[in-house]
RNA sequence: CACCCGUAGCUCAGUUGGUUAGAGCAUCAGACUGUUAAUCUGGGUGUCGACGGUUCGACCCCGUCCGGGUGA
């Protein structure tokens, strides 16, 4: 880790922060498990631990030092600890969204709106490092702030710019020739005419809606300039727990090379795994319909 | 000419005066070159757009400066622009170029530059001019870093790889006129400069003499003038002024093209096959309103692999060759007759032959719907509804109708149609469709697209199904969630044909590096020969079996080390044998001291020993993510990463997606979720610390059994 | 100044995934017993400190203030 570096310190399994070093004997970062100085994170390899100073030692003595783990960052890390200034697209769409556009090295992306740049790092990190995302944000306060963001989180202009744009109004700019686009905007039917315009015929197009309403309107609307291959998904994630098991049978345990343990191998009786899964109650709900396309092969009017 | 440290960036100093139009291909080229960092010589009003890109930019001057200078041009007055234009064209005013170079020289003396480039707006006059500054300069074009090859047509619309030795390669410190007498070319008098410009796209459409621009790969472009100005109304560019195509093919008649330089491109694409010279991809007029030019999707080339859609739900894939055939409705076809499609078109068949056709011509819809309500109670099926017998069909076959004709024919034959409903009219419709109008659609073979065919064929099987098929949304999770991106190293674990591995390449590009570890006799690399990968992509994948990395990752560093040294003598020994074994073992034991960057594993073995063997070579603060069909081996591995301290972030997860039909009042889930989406297991490895206390305070109890 | 915590009548909820719709106590109800009581079982209308703001949107968002704690 090196002076100026994001890192994302993994304070426990959900409850990640981030921070930008400045190796001066000042800067202190301050949590639960104690005070934490910059100079102390410097020359050290990612993912290492990273002790505390002082503090941390909740009732116990000083020989017990508080530790965090500090990670590179990653787009879904990012997506844990960054700043929120909008609702955020989770990972879980994210990944799915970037596979249906056929993102990888070189492509040219356009998202519109930036929001809190979630979503962003994960397009940029499918195109770098010689594609490009243009990103449009239409509230100019947040646009400001993203274009300040990108490039101290190792996203730089030539990977990703963000411009204050209102595209269902404007349009995508210089942008003709994109390969794909991502639309995360409250009306995105008014923005579909102009992201076709904006991308190479053929290209792909995502849209994030949390209403069917919302939805209906955007596939109307695709279908009106025509595309193809208008498909509606939503994902869910299921997350588990994972416990030692614990459960006591009810009938009293064979002794080992009883006979009926040749029974036992083809019956249901068998003993059960050493761990078990159990379904978090916290299954996150539903976010949003994403809908996926392929722009019309050639522009209106032509034969 | 020594060999250059390939990790240092490129440093190139491009001199771009034009219009913006001019600056921003190259300044486009170059903030997408990685490893080239490039300082932008410009007119002080192209500054802000080069910066923008995050790039260095110096303003040689102001078109402002100019402004007030106008000059007469075959009876036009020129000012402004213009008149920088027939400036830099005509060189009326050298003593400023001079100028100019030396501002250029300051910044070289201050830190040398690797090479410059020089692109002017008056091609015909000196093409483009490559500087040799230092005795190091390299040949950009044998630059294994910007290789040509690699770059995406589409993604670069104006683009020039200005890496052209043949016609590139006069010095500037020679001068202007000398590099112009020296390639033998003449200077261009104002008046056919004018001329010229007059046979512009716009200007040509303006005539009504329809050109097209649309070039015969292999196409070359050798200038370009593209305006930008007024993007916002039009939403995309168009080609304002002249465009110079050169191709070995290529016809204008009312145009004098540059023989010369057209000669000169063909003798070197005769010399060297191919060359990188990539531009404007394939453009072609719109035909309404203004002559807009726009991009063409990506096409099919022959040899390429090529993913079917068709009309029976199901996927085929097929390679674009002579000798492959395949099945459209009960027709078979030629594979080669879709070469030069765009991917995503569509094909019907019409008289026994593919016919593009679009997805409104199959969607057929028969007559306004009367709502009167209808259903079969009056319905008495005596088999003699149809009026249109097995021969008439035949007939209307034969005379090449197509079959939205026939069906048209057979639902006005048809007795009982208007007594049907609307619903199952349109039952009635698809099911006719099925048999009378198959289509297939080509699409581009992507990791999505290929993982969503195998899916669905695999589903399609039943029970006799064989293998693995993992879902698309799963594959999705296990890029993201293992961070995987352009230039990583990644060792992968793929039981499920290669779809995984093949989409860890896709990703990691040809910069990265991918270590297919198999479990039996052989990797399963059926998926992965259906990407249109490179050459240099599918180099980057290496083969080497699990259990030789298995037994590499538990061998003691010493005894590593002594394994190395004796393949070292071992390959010494053998120099002369043509063909060298390969050495697994080595292999392994390089990727274990190198590092991955990620794991992504989908085997069929126990996870937790998969996982137990591959974890030593991981990078600290990168993910490893584990795929598989069964919850129990997964929550073992879970608790195993978990409670050894290995590392963080230990997830485990079941994704679920549904597909939803979206029509006006009609909108529900569309079909239920597919069983066995498999979970995902990942985690972030962390440096271990052996004197650190175990994760949990109070011990667990050992699990019984 | 920074960080953490404010939820049931009361008191709490783990130093890295046992953690905020979960408990304990108390209380109440029922069962049982040589009945001033013990034991067992069961039960809960919980403003998630207050007020603002932000997000098209699910919020694990932000700000201010109040109360408590920890560390400089």
């Amino acid at each position: 880790m090196r002076q100026g570096d994001l890192v994302i310190l993994y304070l426990g399994h959900d409850n990640v922060d981030h921070l930008y070093l400045t190796p001066d004997n000042f800067s202190i970062y301050n949590s639960k498990f104690g005070d934490f100085h910059h100079v102390d994170f410097v020359g050290k390899p990612f993912g290492s631990r990273v002790y505390a100073r002082s503090g941390g030692g909740r009732g116990g003595g000083d020989d017990k030092k508080g530790w965090i783990v500090a990670l590179a960052p990653t787009p879904e890390l990012w997506a844990m600890a960054l700043p929120h200034r909008t609702q955020i697209v989770q990972p879980l769409d994210a990944a799915v969204v970037c596979a249906h556009l056929d993102l990888r090295d070189g492509k040219v992306v356009l998202e519109s709106g930036t929001g809190s740049g979630a979503m962003t790092s994960c397009l940029a990190r499918c195109v770098a490092p010689t594609g490009r995302v243009l990103s449009f944000e239409f509230n100019g306060t947040r646009a400001a702030k993203a274009a300040v963001e990108f490039p101290r989180n190792g996203l730089p202009a030539s990977l990703v710019t963000c411009e204050h744009r209102d595209v269902c109004a404007d349009g995508f700019g210089d942008a003709a020739d994109a390969d794909a686009v991502f639309l995360d905007l409250p009306e995105p039917w008014l923005a579909v005419g102009h992201a076709a315009r904006a991308c190479r015929p053929g290209g792909r197009l995502a849209s994030y809606s949390p209403c069917v309403e919302q939805v209906a309107r955007t596939c109307a609307a695709l279908r009106e300039i025509g595309c193809d291959r208008v498909r509606t998904v939503e994902v869910r994630e299921k997350e588990f727990d994972v416990r030692p098991n614990a459960l006591r049978s009810l009938e009293p345990r064979a002794p080992d090379g009883e006979p009926d343990a040749k029974r036992r191998r083809a019956e249901a009786d068998a003993p059960l795994p050493g761990f078990l899964a159990k379904p978090l109650p916290d299954m996150r709900g539903h976010t949003a319909f994403l809908t996926f396309c392929t722009l019309p092969l050639r522009a209106a009017g032509e034969t | 000419m020594a060999a250059r440290d390939e990790t240092k960036p490129l440093r190139v100093a491009a001199i771009l005066i034009g219009s913006l139009g001019d600056v921003a291909p190259f300044a486009d080229l170059f903030s997408r070159l990685p490893r080239v960092e490039p300082t932008i010589f410009c007119l002080d009003e192209a500054v802000a757009y080069v910066e923008k890109r995050g790039m260095a930019a110096v303003g040689l001057f102001s078109i402002e400066t100019w402004k007030e200078n106008e000059t007469t041009l075959d009876g036009a007055t020129l000012t402004g622009m213009d008149f920088v234009k027939a400036w830099i064209r005509h060189m009326l005013a050298p003593a400023t170029l001079d100028d100019c170079v030396a501002k250029i020289r300051e910044h070289h003396v201050a830190r040398p530059f690797d090479a410059l480039l020089y692109q002017t707006q008056a091609f015909p006059v000196v093409p483009f001019v490559k500087i040799e500054v230092t005795e190091s300069v390299p040949n950009l074009i044998r630059n294994p870093s910007v290789d040509c090859a690699s770059v995406p047509t589409c993604a670069m619309p104006y683009l020039w790889h200005a890496y052209y030795e043949t016609v590139f390669t006069l010095l500037l410190e020679n001068g202007w006129r000398e590099a112009c007498e020296r390639h033998g070319r003449e200077i261009e008098t104002p008046a056919q400069g004018y001329q010229r410009s007059l046979h512009t796209p716009r200007a040509a459409a303006r005539r009504g003499t329809r050109r097209s621009f649309i070039a015969p790969r292999p196409r070359y472009l050798i200038g370009n003038d593209v305006c930008f100005s007024d993007c916002a109304a039009t939403g995309g560019a168009h080609v304002l002024a002249h465009d110079f195509l050169a191709t070995p093919r290529w016809r204008v008649d009312d145009e004098a093209p540059d023989a010369e330089a057209a000669a000169a491109v063909e003798a070197f694409v005769a010399e060297h096959g191919r060359v990188g010279l990539v531009c404007f991809g394939s453009m072609r007029a719109r035909g309404v309103g203004e002559a807009y030019l726009f991009l063409e999707a990506a096409r099919i080339n022959p040899g390429d692999s090529i993913l079917l859609a068709t009309s029976n739900d199901t996927y085929q894939f097929v390679d674009a060759k002579p000798s492959v055939k395949f099945r459209i409705g009960k027709q078979q076809v030629k594979a080669t007759d879709l070469v030069d499609a765009s991917f995503g078109q569509l094909f019907t068949l019409q008289n026994k032959a593919l016919v593009p056709t679009t997805r409104d011509a199959l969607n057929i819809t028969l007559e306004a719907s009367n709502n009167n309500k209808k259903d079969n109670r009056d319905l008495d099926d005596d088999n003699k509804a149809q009026s249109l017998d097995a021969d008439a069909i035949k007939d209307m076959r034969s005379r090449g109708e197509t079959g939205a004709a026939i069906i048209g024919a057979l639902a006005e034959g048809s007795a009982t149609w208007d007594s049907k409903t609307e619903f199952s009219k349109a039952k009635w419709l698809k099911r006719k469709a099925k048999k009378y109008l198959p289509w297939v659609q080509v699409l581009e073979p992507t990791a999505n697209a290929i993982a969503e065919a195998y899916f669905v064929r695999a589903a399609g099987k039943g029970r006799r199904r064989k293998g693995r098929a993992v879902r698309p949304d799963a594959v999705a999770q296990l890029l993201a969630r293992g961070n995987v991106r352009a230039g990583a190293r990644v060792v992968v674990v793929d039981a499920c044909h290669g779809v995984v591995a093949g989409a860890v390449a896709e990703r990691c590009g040809e910069r990265g590096n991918v270590l297919l570890l198999y479990e039996g006799q052989q990797a399963t690399m059926d998926a992965v020969k259906k990407f249109n990968f490179s050459d240099a992509l599918r180099g980057a994948i290496a083969t080497a079996p699990a259990d030789v990395f298995y037994a590499e990752s538990s061998r003691p560093e010493a005894e590593s080390l002594a394994r190395d040294a004796e393949a070292a003598a071992a390959a010494a020994e053998r120099t002369e044998d043509a063909r060298p074994r390969r050495d697994h073992g080595a292999t392994c034991r390089a990727w274990l001291r190198a590092r991955a960057h990620a794991l992504v594993l989908a085997p069929s073995l126990d996870p937790l020993s998969v996982l137990r063997a591959t974890l030593p070579a991981l990078h600290p603060s990168c993910a490893v993510v584990v795929y598989g069909d069964h919850l129990e081996p997964l929550a073992r591995a879970f608790a195993w990463l978990r409670d050894s301290g290995h590392a963080v972030r230990v997830q485990l997860t079941e994704t679920w997606q549904r597909d939803f039909q979206i029509l006006e009042n009609r909108s529900h889930p569309d079909m239920a979720m597919t069983a066995n989406a498999g979970y995902v297991l990942s985690a972030i490895k962390v440096v271990r610390e052996d004197d650190a206390e175990p994760s949990r305070k109070r011990p667990r109890e050992e699990p019984e059994g």
